[in-house]
DNA sequence: CTTTACGTAACATCAATAGTTACATAAAGA
DNA sequence: TCTTTATGTAACTATTGATGTTACGTAAAG
């Protein structure tokens, strides 16, 4: 199954911004990102709209953060990505009467809720500053 | 993103035939689980390789339990789907020189892997028999 | 007024399960 | 032996959402 890297993407996107003095082009980012700059718009686009970065158009436009690294959490932007299920199992028709799926479905979303209850805690425990600061001593460009 | 409801149907289906007394055909499966019999004998196909089921061709024939429910755990089914990942969160390019996407990966991929582990113990610790059974008081069929 | 960038619509691509049709094969039963 | 019942599979299509791409529109700088 196709995964949804836009996470990951947005995560790399805003630290490269953060390095960087002048406000980023979707051109360059596409470049960092190794992607499209059209893909780039779109997926920043929702950190714009949650109010963590500006664009500005014309020359010496492009992308800056409006908010400290600090002050994001990887929980902010996991929200910002949006409500879908973080994983892959599915369960079947969850409006059944069969009282052997409805234990299977609860029995799948019991086990899957506990660990998506941990994920989200991590993810509120780590700030982009610290995954900013993961690779000290190495280029920060 | 589409799911993958294998699991969840691998499961229904294991409960429906061990409480009934024959052989169930792919037919029969198709209806209770609403789905068509050739997905059923496609999904049931990965149970009977993986040695958790037998099935007979011709007249009363169809499929069967070759294992007690209460010596196959979630995980076993859990691992008779295949190894896909449990996420939908995708990393960018793995490959990557890029320190900081590498330093995001690495976050992301810390986070995912301890909920991946937790899932996968409590999986361990559910026997089959143990779904057949939390529907007490309910019709069986 | 030209260039640079974002903003966005519209469409094609991809990936993996799910759904469907069609047919081969094996086993039971008359 | 012939018919019926089932599995076993191949070969498609449908589905779904991110991703990739092309094409314009618009705003801002020079």
């Amino acid at each position: 199954m196709r995964k949804d890297s836009r996470l990951s993407r947005i995560l790399h996107a805003i630290i490269h911004i953060h390095f960087l003095e002048k406000a980023v082009t979707s051109e360059k980012l596409g470049k960092m990102l190794q992607t499209n700059p059209v893909v780039v718009r779109r997926t920043m686009a929702l950190l714009k709209e949650a109010g963590y970065v500006t664009s500005v158009k014309g020359h010496n436009g492009g992308w800056s953060l409006i908010k400290p690294l600090s002050d994001i959490t990887l929980f902010d932007i996991y929200k910002v990505v949006g409500e879908g299920s973080l994983f892959t199992i599915g369960l079947t028709d969850e409006h059944t009467n069969c009282p052997i799926e409805k234990a299977v479905n609860s029995s799948l979303d019991g086990v899957m809720s506990e660990a998506e209850t941990l994920m989200l805690t991590r993810f509120k425990e780590i700030t982009i500053e610290s995954l900013a600061k993961n690779f000290e001593g190495e280029s920060k460009v």
